[in-house]
This record gives structure tokens, sequence and C-alpha cells, in this order.
DNA sequence: CTCGATCGTGGGAACGATGCCAAACCGTAA
DNA sequence: TTACGGTTTGGCATCGTTCCCACGATCGAG
């Protein structure tokens, strides 16, 4: 290290550039605190005790308010003291103890997560932009799964969140939830992610037009009967994709396209599930000629059925995903993209904003979808 | 509610079914400090104050360290008493504070889940593992994600975690990596997946016997010139996958084999990594005529590049994936699979364990993989 | 030169639980 | 009756910060 800045306050105690301040015989005589301490760490084990603020206080010669105060970044801490107490923090080793500032500060200093989903890519892609971003701020990424929102949940979290946490990201519940609404209650701030509701912050894409977007791709086809691949079972109250389903509807309607029940099949935003979806649609006594899956995930189950009835994506029949899945260039699968991973990070900068300022007007954002024309959806129909 | 069961301690505070307590007009005169408190109550608004454990103690009519028990579930608390006090919890909505309970207690109540990256298969699979375990207990799962472990980290965690969890869980780190060392000097209970080392705790799959597997696969269908797609470039120090290679390298040197390095070419784990690997393999002047591609992501990228070339896989070229992807099945390829979501399940299972006890013995636990033979891999090969 | 303002700093009371120890209580045996 | 183990319970110090308030020093304006 270098030469060392002048230093004030307290000159009897100024730095010294010793490695172990303990063992220093000279004055200012170790307090009988000290020394104590230090036999504690002795018996009982360095780890267990660690360094206090009040090590780093009495080692700096100031007091431990302006430690926390230099430490933290405030104002009105004269320059040399902070740069002071960060080398003594620094040569101490010191590390703040999250237990003890969040008791007194009365700020839980993490936010949570909640998600349906873990393993599955949409919730995993927006999961990794939540934490690109949340990994600059000094909060904790709480994650809680619940599993999916028309099951039972697993727990509660909304108990769990009381005092724990200063924010909460929601990916994927629809914002008509009842479980939503329990977590307003807490009121602490909330971002949606993947849903939007009034007075609410969130982060989605236009799910309508998404949902239009991928079905009037195939009307402009040519395509009059258009199958859609749903999620859960259509009438389900609150389900994250109504949105998209009514895009699909309206797309249909203005183009004077009958909208039928028998054509929507829920695929359950699982590959089997888009399987056993696309299959039901085949049965039909007239199977439609264009599919509009909800997620890729289930198009690609949609693909396999299609490859099992020895039927040609793209030729016999035209396939539209959502979400722009990796795999969709792959398996020349049309699809509409969504930036998942953006919408996490931009939700999570949301709620840092929401948390910096609570009054603040809640923002709204709708980041853009668009339409990734594949094989799948190449050939143009005859219109009959 | 329905009755009351009998009640003892202090029968003048005996349990009323007022709603507010604070109204009840009758002795025990409500003490200054609660008053002031109510007070606070409604000028600061009660969401900011909350109940704490010495308002369950008033209402219940016994000590905050019998609160504290009761709720706890420690044992010597009358099963009377324990009840009674849960009842006044529940009412008065109580619920416990984390920070000052961690600061008392000097747990942090919080593992941490290391992984270099989120929106990745095995990853995210993994983590949900995790998380259903973590779910149970009452710890909160921190989740920090380092960026490829052959990068910069984006915040070496370690300083972080000093003070604020319990224990860790670390996902495809190799064992040798010299972050784990360090993680190790926090001497905190630790739990590797999908790696192993002496004296750590550790859920992986025998990578050796994968790799081999895949190989010797491979051989057993007469191939004689078998491509490796590995992850990053061979030479780097500590790359999770070494096993695996060994595994490669052991099969085909078993069957007298040469292991040639022009075979091996890197393919980052990911699908367009996977998509230039096997583009190079081809333009080799003898190209391999079976490939073994470290993760189904890359093997992805593989099929990929042979459509591209009008190469059928299964007729002129065999390839062999590893993880056990949903989409395997979807393309026909052939693959090692591993019970990644139970890596993770086990691991944190073994991990509470050690939190329990931390001087019980590190487990080392290896889960089975299967290799799943599909179309990619199905046509035997003439030996020449 | 005096009077505020402003800045830098220290003292000490919270924050809300836990955990140790002693006290109270209970039933039983001497 | 007393003594005595065992169980329940209460009192209180403690964990390591933050935050409020007070205090002294410095400085420019009147």
């Amino acid at each position: 290290m270098g030469s060392e800045s002048s230093w004030r306050p307290g000159d009897d105690t100024a730095y010294k550039p010793t490695i172990v301040p303990v063992h220093n015989p000279d004055p200012p005589v170790p307090s009988p605190a000290f020394t104590e301490r230090i036999a504690r760490v002795v018996t009982d084990g360095a780890a267990l005790l660690g360094i206090t603020i009040r090590d780093v206080a009495r080692e700096a010669g100031v007091s431990t308010a302006t430690v926390s105060r230099a430490l933290r970044g405030l104002p009105n801490v004269d320059p040399v003291t902070r740069e002071h107490v960060r080398r003594v923090a620094d040569r101490l080793d010191y590390v703040i103890s999250p237990a003890a500032s969040r008791l007194a500060s009365g700020r839980a200093g993490s936010i949570a997560v909640i998600t349906p989903f873990l393993g599955r890519w949409y919730f995993s892609k927006v999961l990794s932009g939540v934490e690109r971003v949340l990994q600059r701020s000094d909060l904790d990424l709480l994650l809680y799964s619940t599993g999916d929102p028309s099951e039972e949940h697993r727990v509660p979290p909304h108990r769990r969140l009381r005092r724990r946490v200063d924010g909460v990201l929601v990916i994927g519940l629809p914002a008509d939830s009842p479980d939503l609404q329990e977590l307003f209650e807490l009121d602490m701030p909330v971002t949606l992610i993947g849903a939007h509701s009034v007075g609410v912050s969130s982060v989605s894409i236009d799910d309508v037009e998404g949902g239009r977007m991928a079905s009037q791709h195939l009307i402009n086809l040519g395509h009059e009967r258009i199958g859609l691949i749903s999620g859960r079972p259509l009438p389900t109250p609150f389900f994250p994709e109504n949105d998209r389903l009514a895009g699909y509807r309206q797309a249909l309607e203005a183009s004077g396209l009958s909208v039928e029940g028998s054509l929507q099949v829920p695929g359950y935003f699982t590959i089997e599930g888009g399987e056993y979806a696309m299959t039901a649609q085949l049965a039909q006594r007239t199977p439609p000629t264009a599919v509009f899956a909800m997620s890729d995930e289930m198009a690609f189950g949609a693909l396999r059925a299609l490859r099992r009835h020895g039927i040609r994506p793209g030729h016999d029949i035209a396939i539209v995903g959502f979400d722009g899945h990796e795999m969709c260039d792959m398996l020349d699968l049309t699809t509409v993209t969504q930036p998942a991973e953006e919408l996490g990070s931009a939700a999570a900068r949301c709620l840092l904003d929401l948390l910096d300022d609570p009054a603040r007007e809640p923002e709204v954002l709708r980041l853009p979808t668009q339409l990734c024309v594949r094989g799948s959806t190449t050939l143009h129909r005859t219109v009959a």
C-alpha cells in the first residue's frame, strides 16, 4: 500500500499499517472490552464472532455512527474521514450484519420474485433478466415458486412476505387473480411481469396484439379454419393468457370468421399438452387448416403430433407459436417473439425505482413483440 | 369461533373474543407503552409499525420468552399455553420479524444458490428442484447468478454471503475452481451440485460414466471416428465437464481408437455454439462418422448444422447428446439422461441435514444417468 | 465582533427478537 | 411437614446496526 493521506479526528489513533492492530503494543491501550472480545475470538473461534462496527469505530478512532455514515456513503462525512474508515473496515475485513442493519433501519433489504414455475422457458428467462439487474443493487433476491396458479398454492407466500421483503415481482399471474389481490393488501411496492392492472406497475407485452398478430398472419395466408391451442381449459376465470385469446378472437371476428369452441383446445403450456391438443384438433370432422399455439413449447408438441400423422407443417397445415424460444429456428416454426429477459430486467428496474420513491406514479411498460415467419407458415393457401 | 379451552397463567388477562383488545375497557389497564404504541399506529399508519412479540405477550398475559418458545414449537411449554399464545398471535395477525430473530439468534435463516446461468435448461431445472425442497423449510432462498465461470464474475458473491446465509448450494462449478476455494474459506456448509470434491457434500451424476456411456454407444455401433462437441475450449483448466471428457477419452482409448484433438471442438453449451462446432467437424478432411455433444442444446445446434448440409442424423452420421432435454424426443436425439431436478432437490435436502448438524460427515450422492437411444443413432455402421 | 447557518461528529436510545438463568410451581417421596 | 427433581415461566441482557438529537467548530454576513 502507498502513502497515507492526512488524518484528523483523534490523531492518537492515527492509521498504522499494521495488519492486525490488536497486536500493536503501543497506546492507545486496548480497551478491556476489546481484549475480552479477542479472548472470546480465541476460545470460540474467530469465524463465529466476526468484526462489528464497534471494532471498526474503535480502530478508526471515530464513533460507530460515523462509521455507519461513512460506509453507507451518506453525506455530511468528511472525505478524509470516510476514506480512512473505509480503509480500516477493509483491513479488518469488516462485513456489515444485514440482520442488524435491517432491524435498525426497518428495511428488509430484499425483494421477492414470485413465479409459478422455474423450469420452463419463459419464467427462467424472465428470472434471468431480473437477477441481472438486482445483482448490482444491494438487495437480496428471494425466490418463491407457487406452482400452477390454477392449482393450490404449495405455500401461500403472502404471509411469509410480510416483514421479509421490501417489494415484490410477480411473474405471469393474471391481474384479476385473487392471489394478487391478497398481495396488494400487503401494500408494498409490486411490479407485475407479463400482466397488467390499474394502479400497479407492470411490464408486459401486448398480448392482445400478439395473439392478433399470429392469427392475422394465418388469415392473411388464406386460412379460414384456424385452431387454437390454449393454456388451461378455457372456462378458467383467471388465467394469464386471456389477452392472447382475445387477440385471436378479435382477428377472426374482424375477418368474419367464426370462432368455434371446438377449435380451442387446452395444451397446458407443455410439449405433451401441445401434442395432445394437436391430435385432438386433427381428430375433428373438419380439422383446422392452421393452428395458433399460445406458447412455443405447445407448438413443439403440436409439430410432433403432425409428424406422427405424416402431416407436413407449412405444406399441409400452418402452425404459429408464441414466445421466441431458441428452438423455433431449429424446428422452422413461425412464432411471435417476446423479449422475455428484457421483461424481467425492465420490471426489476421499475421496482427499484418504486422502492426509491413509493409515491411515484405506477409505471406501465409494454415491450414490443414481433412476428417471426418461418417454414411452418410459408405456403399460401388457395382461398376456397 | 367456538368455546375457549381452559387457561391458567394470569387469569385476569384470560382470552376475550374482542377483535381489537385495545378497546377493551376492563382491567388490566392498558400499559402506557401500549397506548403510546397505538397512538403511533394511528398517526404513522398501522402498516409501518406492525405487531411485535411484546404485543402478543401482553395480550396473552405471558412473557415474550414464552411467546417465542410457544410459537417456535420449542419443548417445555405447556400445551394449553402454547395453544393460547398461538390463538392470540393469530388474532393479532402477528408475523415474526426475521431481522430481529436473525440478529438475536445469530442464524441468517437463508441459504444461497449460486449458479452460472438461470436461463439455461440444466440450471433452471436444478433450481426448480432446490426450490421445491426449500419451500417447505423456513429458510429463504437467495439467488446469485455469476455468469460463465470462465468469464469474470459479475460480482464475486463470497463477500456478500458472509453474514447473509447459513449455507450455500453451488451449481455447476468445477470442484477445483479457485472460486470454490474462496467459498470454502467462508467455512459454512456447502453442497455442490453437478460436481464433487473431497470433504464436501455433493450431489452429482457420474459424468465419467455418462461420457463413456455415450461414447461407448457410438463405438458399439461400429464408429471409429467419433467427434466431440465440448463446452469451453479444451485447454481451460477449471471447467465442469472435465469428467465427461474423461469418459469420452477412456471409452475411445479402451477400444484402441485414437483421441484426436482436431475432433474436439468447443460448442459453449449453446445451440449456436453447437451448430458452429458441428460445421467445423464437417469441414475436416476426414469428418467424424459420429459425434458426442456434451449437452443436448449443443446437439440441437449440431442437428441444425447437419440439416443445413443435407446430412441425415441416424443415417449419414450418428449424434448423441447429454442431459435429457424434453426436446430430444421431438428431434429424435439419442442422449444421456440426467435427473436435473432431482439433483437439485437431493442437494437441498443434503444441505438442510448439514445445517442441522454441521459436524455430520459430508455426504456424496451420485444419481444415475441413463442412455436413451433414439433415431439419431439407430443405424449400425458397417465396420470398415 | 457577534450572530446564525452549516457541517462533521459523538452519545445513546431504539429496533424486535432470542437465550440464559433464576424463580415459581407441581407432584411425589421421605 | 419438608425435601426434592422436573417442568413452566419470567426477567433481562444481548445481538449489531441505524437514527435522532445535541454539540462544537467553521464561516460568511451584518
